[in-house]
DNA sequence: TCAGTAGATTGACGTTTGTCGATGCAGTTA
DNA sequence: TAACTGCATCGACAAACGTCAATCTACTGA
């Protein structure tokens, strides 16, 4: 909260010395390609429909119908949730089982705060 | 947490009934929107040095240089964050201010958990 | 085996996004 | 007023993204 300039704000030259950082390209590039699982309507409203399910996991056959989506745009929206580290995916005899991870959602609260 | 079948699980029929919701399109399309204002490498760098700055504005001048990007493409990306809600923009003189919107970032932390 | 099924992958298409050079606009200085 | 400056907007382009029909793969049950 420190005045940039002691007493008056220099309208001439502005920028006057800054103390700030940036995370480096790398670091901010993992971040942001997890924020950008979570920047797509659909893939929000998946996230939502297994955190709120009342079992601990849910089929994928049960995401089709509430979503509105072919069931391979489905299968491509659970992936890139997978690589972000979302959700885990489980198969079992002919159906796959998604389940959250909650860590995941932590970690990206922290970096909010 | 309450199994999804009482004691075993059935293998042949998927899906018992699943209680659980979507939020609706709108909100989620919102939502993702804000999401995806984070989904960007420069963003998140620009946007972690505003948070970061000493002093709880920075000039649009200082942002150049770090973010290695030419002036039209930083003026586009805080822009986005603007209109994301992230950020506020204030005019003082030939010089433009940033600053951060804590409120908004509390937001997407409970959204998140 | 072999037919049947759930979900992943492929290929193609239109849309959106990140980028920068050129230009426009508001504000300052003389 | 005129010259100058910092930032926004425009126009263009390549890359990335969301979508679905068609196909492939792994698994089941007979």
């Amino acid at each position: 909260m420190a005045a940039r300039t002691p007493v008056t704000r220099d309208l001439v030259a502005c920028c006057s010395p800054v103390r700030a950082t940036m995370p480096d390209e790398m670091q901010a590039e993992v971040l942001a390609q997890t924020f950008a699982a979570l920047a797509d309507p659909i893939r929000l409203r998946l996230l939502a429909f297994i955190a709120s399910a009342n079992a601990d996991e849910v089929c994928a056959c049960d995401l089709l119908e509430p979503s509105g989506r072919s069931q391979p745009t489905v299968s491509h929206h659970m992936k890139i949730l997978i690589e972000a580290g979302l959700i885990t995916r489980e198969k079992r005899g002919l159906w796959v089982w998604y389940r959250i991870v909650p860590t995941r959602l932590d970690a990206l609260r922290i970096v909010l705060g």
